[in-house]
DNA sequence: ACACAAAAAGACCGATCGGTCGGTAATTTT
DNA sequence: AAAATTACCGACCGATCGGTCTTTTTGTGT
């Protein structure tokens, strides 16, 4: 299936996903406008309608294009840590060394999004929830395992910490980018580093203070 | 001078500033144009710039408007607790209630506009940051208090509280709106309480669970 | 009754929005 | 080689954007 044509379409259609993922992660999904994306991957805005038949069907394509970034660069990596504490530990980890390492220029696509769609129903609206529910329930899953392992408390509220993880997670963004508090990731990291250990009763699994 | 004019003038000005903050908790501030503004007012848009040189010098007014109707619902009445943790408390309390009225449609200006403005630098972007500074530096000062008070411990971190405090009455909103969590209030008020319970030495002060 | 000023309306402007259309060049299938 | 498919473009459309200009309405002192 060495198709030259479908080769070529791919290709430009990965670049004006990976383009709009990072200007949505500026600006919003909603506020992205179809010929600034054009001009910025050097397309026809024209060219935009042969790959997607409206802005919403490209939106939806970018969400799911960003979901497949956070899971290469944050979830995949952190379940290279074994089962339990560790590996929870190791999903708000990574995920603020993602918001760190600049790869995304407004920081986090999810976190630009969200309040933009979480009042205008739809389609979009859906996918993204969709999209952060999956994360939720992932960070519910790796902490109930680390419940059954008896690295967590048998008594821990999973559902509320995946609650207390997600929010100060997105706390380093708002952080760190509206103000310009630069202590913003250590905080993020403590504050879970914290709630961790003191629910844990292996707590020497985690890095120390 | 009671002239009735600029009185009618004052009147359609907080009017549409009051209808302002609430389209811009639902659309935020760039995304709500002059022209549904100004229809929802049932004022013509022509008369919008009567009262505003243009969109920013509105949208700086709303803000102000915004910060207004926040001290209002939230500030004023946790002062009626006394210094110390229980008014650090009540603050968080006041908030998630605030959420929970309805008052705003959107739920919180402040959170629909935060993600918005976070990379567009100017004056909105400055006022905005200034907002949510004060209110920060509020949660720290009556976390201070509290700790010389002796209702927290001596070693408290109150940059590191207040981080955690606002981070997890921002995932309220962002819980309760995008994702339909209805426990979102209760995961909130949670993980405050028992952040203060542990750090307060007198936690009979604070409501049971 | 009058002049005056503030508030508000209406018509209009250039720019940009999402989206459509006809067409072309290149590649694959028949 | 003809036919079909794919990628992509430039021109254009109606609607809406923020904003300007001129005019009308409305309330106030004399």
């Amino acid at each position: 299936m060495a198709d030259g044509r479908l080769a070529r379409g791919e290709r430009t259609r990965t670049a004006v996903l990976d383009a709009a993922v990072s200007m949505a992660s500026v600006d919003g999904l909603e506020a992205m406008s179809l010929a600034r994306l054009a001009h910025a991957t050097e397309v026809s805005k024209s060219g935009l309608f042969a790959h997607w038949p409206d802005k919403e069907a490209l939106q939806l394509a970018v969400i799911a294009r960003a979901v497949h970034i956070w899971t290469a660069h944050v979830v995949t990596p952190a379940f290279a840590e074994p089962r339990g504490v560790r590996r929870l530990w190791a999903l708000h980890e990574r995920r603020i060394e993602f918001y760190a390492s600049g790869v995304l220029p407004g920081g986090c696509f999810f976190v630009a999004t969200q309040a933009e769609f979480d009042d205008r129903p739809g389609p979009v609206r859906d996918a993204l929830a969709a999209a952060i529910n999956d994360w939720l329930f992932l960070i519910k899953t790796v902490a109930a395992q680390a419940v059954e392992l008896g690295e967590l408390r048998p008594d821990t509220d999973v559902e509320q910490v995946a609650f207390e993880i997600e929010a100060h997670g997105h706390a380093v963004v708002t952080f760190s980018r509206l103000l310009h508090a630069e202590g913003a990731a250590a905080y993020g990291r403590t504050a879970v580093l914290d709630r961790l250990r003191s629910l844990s009763p292996v707590p020497e699994l985690l890095p120390g203070n």
